[in-house]
DNA sequence: TTATATACGATAAAAATTGTCGTATATAAT
DNA sequence: ATTATATACGACAATTTTTATCGTATATAA
């Protein structure tokens, strides 16, 4: 439990890359081969990021992604939220639908962690990610 | 992803609720019947908490459990851990057997980003969570 | 002796995650 | 124009994790 997914984990290696990167176009099978990252996977996980401006893409030969300047100032929960939705340890933090909220006895308590978690993530940007 | 399981939130209402009624010994069944909890998997999870002493168990009629003075004193990591093991946002924070750890470029920052949720979790009580 | 409750292992069902495949589209180079 | 390379995107399959159930044993109060 608390884990992040693959999928996110694959997307910091690649922006971290990208970062690294930054004179040229890197395209997605130069990461895939780099970190043994399956190819689709990522490639599917940058088209997300591009679709958000995090990062730039470029079709064809010679192409592939480039860090845009928006990618430093992007906080950790932002990019958590563009790939996996709201970041929340409990599912009633943000849908309803649960049977038992006013049986519920923790709502409270979660509710405090989940925002302390929120916070940490809001106060890390991806620029920390890349040092 | 970073999703609590029902396990521990199940553990959670659980202790919450033994917290309420620490004057006499509740059996799993009312537990489980107060907030539509599955019987069987309430019983395992309280099972491990007890092993852990954080809270005693007494069988046959008009059994049941009650919270030991352990329970105040336990943070939320250390209550986590039992019930799941070693909290952890990627499992090469414990775990190896990672094939790509020397080529990997976000071990640092996530590790220390696993440092502050565990700081986070060990700063909690499960008193916290019963206000 | 009986009814009630915990203890515990095995296994099944469901859900989420992870990975693959196929096809379409854009573009630089020849 | 044609070709090779790269992103874009939907459908689907495999795997893993989570969630739930079943069966049996043991303890104990009435």
């Amino acid at each position: 439990m608390l884990k992040i997914t693959k999928k996110v984990e694959y997307a910091l290696i690649a922006i971290k890359h990208l970062q690294e990167h930054q004179d040229k176009l890197v395209p997605v099978s130069d990461i895939s081969a780099s970190y043994g990252i399956p190819k689709e996977i990522l490639a599917k996980t940058l088209q997300k990021l591009a679709s958000s401006n995090i990062i730039e893409s470029c079709k064809g030969p010679a192409g592939g992604y480039k860090v845009t300047n928006e990618v430093a100032k992007t906080t950790l929960n932002d990019f958590f939220e563009i790939l996996e939705g709201p970041t929340a340890i409990m599912d009633c933090y943000f849908q309803d639908g649960c049977d038992h909220l006013n049986s519920c006895n923790i709502r409270t308590p979660i509710n405090k962690i989940n925002d302390s978690i929120r916070d940490l993530f809001n106060n890390l940007t991806l620029a920390d990610i890349a040092q």
